[in-house]
DNA sequence: TAACAAGATGACCGACTGGTCCGCTTCTCT
DNA sequence: AGAGAAGCGGACCAGTCGGTCATCTTGTTA
């Protein structure tokens, strides 16, 4: 869909390999992560590796075909949640697409923020779909649903970690995100009992040194998360 | 300090390297994850890599050194704090921790719940601090500082998503994990206004079929968790 | 149908991994 | 001091990885 309107079009067969190795390569990403070697996604295709380099130049690149689609197909989701009556519900919806599609999907979790910090066209997909989370938070903000200091930013990496604290379980209990979900979102509505700490997380600019941890920053809170503790050694 | 008491001390040289190796070790994998390779590591210690191989007979036998001392460090660690006055203010205290130490060392978040599954000795550390947090999550919702519906294993996998959630941006934002872990914090407070769904995880029994989706156990919440979507292709 | 370019192939490459092994060094004990 | 054992070093092994390339096949087009 991107690269291959490109000069010529694909001759028959060259096309028919491409979408079997795509095909192939999102269910085998989807199953074994990322790490999935090349010459295994080959043979689930059911073609010869060095296809798979003509079509794809390096394996990130593969890798960046597969995880745009997802990103972009979330993007998508949450655009099409973005006018909807009740804003809160949207993002709880949004929220649920977003770790359930990691859920099927375990390279996406990988890939989801910052990981492929250096691969230009994921970063893309990921820009739009940081945006339209932020769009989707606003709106759930406005409406007074969620705290008025969560960020869309926030609610993205949250899920990240929605889903990674249920993935030990993901063979016994396959919905137990779902319980992690419905706990990060409480966590988030209003009334905010206390402010929450540090300035929001920020994926794009900041490349270093934002005054991460400004002196005063932190909200005084009667449960203070902890600053600091005196030891220094190590166990 | 587990298999050096067996038989014959060490000889001098021996366990001035064993100590040389379990440093290194431990600095490499906090930095880089437990995917770090032996050679590297044995680098950084300044031996060859065939003694860390006569020190620990795999890979993985230095890795459950290094992560069993972690985790048996947090076990203390919540030993400590639990007969503290305030077991709310306690359990803040001992997520704090756990998720302190994560940020501080790679292959812990890796190893925290699961992943070694078949690794006895890391198991076994990683149900003394699943027990500890049990203890300690149950005083706080006996206080009624948390919700009721809570379990320790909710608490120890939620802490492994909330430092999952602030690791993309751990350069940058090093104690971004403070305001996630405020967020889920919060998230487990009293008063719950809905019950959470769905059985609380289980890492130890239920080997498989627990019922771990049982036919009306969802809880009724306006803002349901959405169970399912019709979509059933890709997009 | 014939010629040619686009595509497919799989042996091959170098880099890397965890792990082994044997000759050499060094510590310890008598 | 000297013998023997414990420990060490690093070449080496088999396996895997991403990636390349010369050669063969096939779809397209004149």
């Amino acid at each position: 869909m991107s690269a291959a309107s490109q000069s010529r079009p694909l001759r028959a067969d060259a096309a028919r390999n491409r979408q079997l190795l795509l095909d192939a390569a999102a269910m085998i990403f989807a199953e074994h992560g990322m790490q999935a070697s090349v010459a295994q996604i080959a043979r689930q295709a059911g073609i010869a590796k060095g296809t798979v380099f003509r079509h794809f130049p390096t394996k990130d690149d593969l890798v960046a075909a597969i995880v745009c689609d997802q990103l972009d197909y979330l993007s998508a989701a949450g655009t099409a949640l973005s006018d909807a009556a009740d804003p809160t519900a949207a993002l709880l919806e949004f929220m649920t697409s977003v770790v359930e599609l990691q859920t099927r999907d375990r390279s996406l979790c990988q890939a989801a923020v910052g990981i492929f910090q250096d691969n230009q066209e994921i970063q893309a997909c990921a820009d739009r779909l940081t945006k339209i989370t932020e769009i989707l938070t606003e709106r759930a903000r406005l409406q007074g649903g969620i705290r008025g200091d969560v960020t869309g930013q926030d609610v993205i990496l949250l899920l990240r970690g929605v889903y990674q604290a249920a993935a030990p379980l993901s063979d016994r209990q396959p919905t137990l995100w779902r319980r992690f979900l419905a706990v990060v979102f409480e966590g988030l509505r209003s009334p905010a009992a206390y402010p929450l700490p540090l300035p929001a997380p920020d994926l794009f600019r900041s490349p270093l040194g934002d005054g991460q941890s400004p002196p005063g920053a932190r909200a005084p809170t009667s449960l203070q998360i902890r600053d600091d503790r005196g030891n220094s050694e190590e166990p």
